[in-house]
DNA sequence: CCCACACCTGCAACACGTTCTACGTTCGCG
DNA sequence: CGCGAACGTAGAACGTGTTGCAGGTGTGGG
């Protein structure tokens, strides 16, 4: 017996999620049609929605789960860099690279997270949190959080530029590569150095 | 007789961009339905489409025109401040509250900013173009533009923090008022400073 | 055993953005 | 004048997100 009732169900949420994010890959939000994601997934429309109450919940779960995958592996091997602006550039700029090699997957993702749905705020503010840790975890390394006065509020200021620049590349109103780098990396400086 | 043909198409256009605008005001973007719009307008839906291609360009047109207006009234009533810095705090954080008062119509303007077409890349330029202009204009309001090295970056830099401010109000993520004085208050000294 | 319930399926139906069709009106130009 | 282009109207039609409904099926409690 491959699994009880519950098991079962949690792989339909998983194989739900992998479909979407399949279809994001391949043709971006507007792919991401939940009659093909629920046919893909070998599952009912009507179970679709069961588990995801609306299409933009559905990437934001995605979303979430990357978000946490991200966290987990960076745990695992932190990033190189003595200084924390260092390291918060290296952590910046690697995860944007990565975002940029699935760039439908992304746009799809971020289209989601400014969906106007009040219930999908639970999410937002999870998947918020979730990146925001990722920062701190990174520029308070070594725990002596009485480094940084205001902490979060650096890693907040930090985490609107990375958005900011995301957002904008994601639509389209400049490339990625030019400036998240200087800008990241000068904003770092300055609020860290 | 109140006008040739230009002027009535002219008219046509500015009861559209009125009428969507007051749509979005009393329920957001989901209020803003075409048929709506067009009724509101008294004009025929295909005419609608004629003049604007997607209900995201309609919205996008009806931005572009509110920040030339913003400009405009910038120019005529500059904003106190000896410092760059103090003036780019002191107009972002105007229009920000500005902006706070038509909530729904904010939002409804920022998720058409968010639209993954194609076709609205110039509009979005045109609005990011005419906002960045006006941070410029401030920072550097006597014209000797050779104080800073890097005008356009710092601009950026600054644009980025409001925006990503405004977008995750509009989302929702957290009030407008508390996070915008601080962070935006602080990345100016910072980067004028 | 048998029922209640939670979950799933298949499918019809609805709403709204968008497109298309068929037709009339006005303007400029030969 | 007469014609074509540009523009306008009314309204049907299509696609996709979302909802609703009428059964099936397996599980756990009495």
């Amino acid at each position: 017996m491959t699994g009880t009732r519950a098991a079962e169900t949690a792989a339909r949420k998983e194989r739900l999620i992998a479909a979407a994010t399949e279809l994001a890959a391949e043709g971006g939000y507007d792919a991401v049609q939940m009659r093909d994601v629920a046919a893909r997934a070998e599952v009912a429309l009507g179970t679709l929605y069961r588990h995801y109450a609306s299409k933009d919940q559905l990437l934001l779960a995605a979303m979430a789960l990357q978000a946490a995958t991200l966290r987990e592996r960076l745990v695992q091997r932190p990033p190189n860099g003595t200084t924390p602006a260092e390291r918060v550039s290296n952590v910046l700029q690697r995860a944007s690279r990565s975002l940029e090699r699935s760039p439908l997957v992304t746009r799809a993702m971020l289209a989601a997270m400014s969906s106007s749905e009040e219930a999908t705020l639970p999410l937002k503010h999870e998947i918020d949190s979730t990146l925001r840790a990722i920062i701190a975890d990174v520029v308070d390394a070594d725990g002596h959080c009485t480094t940084y006065a205001d902490l979060d509020g650096i890693v907040r200021v930090l985490g609107s530029v990375w958005f900011a620049e995301l957002t904008y590349w994601s639509n389209g109103l400049y490339p990625l590569s030019s400036s998240m780098g200087d800008n990241l990396a000068s904003a770092a400086e300055l609020l860290l150095g």
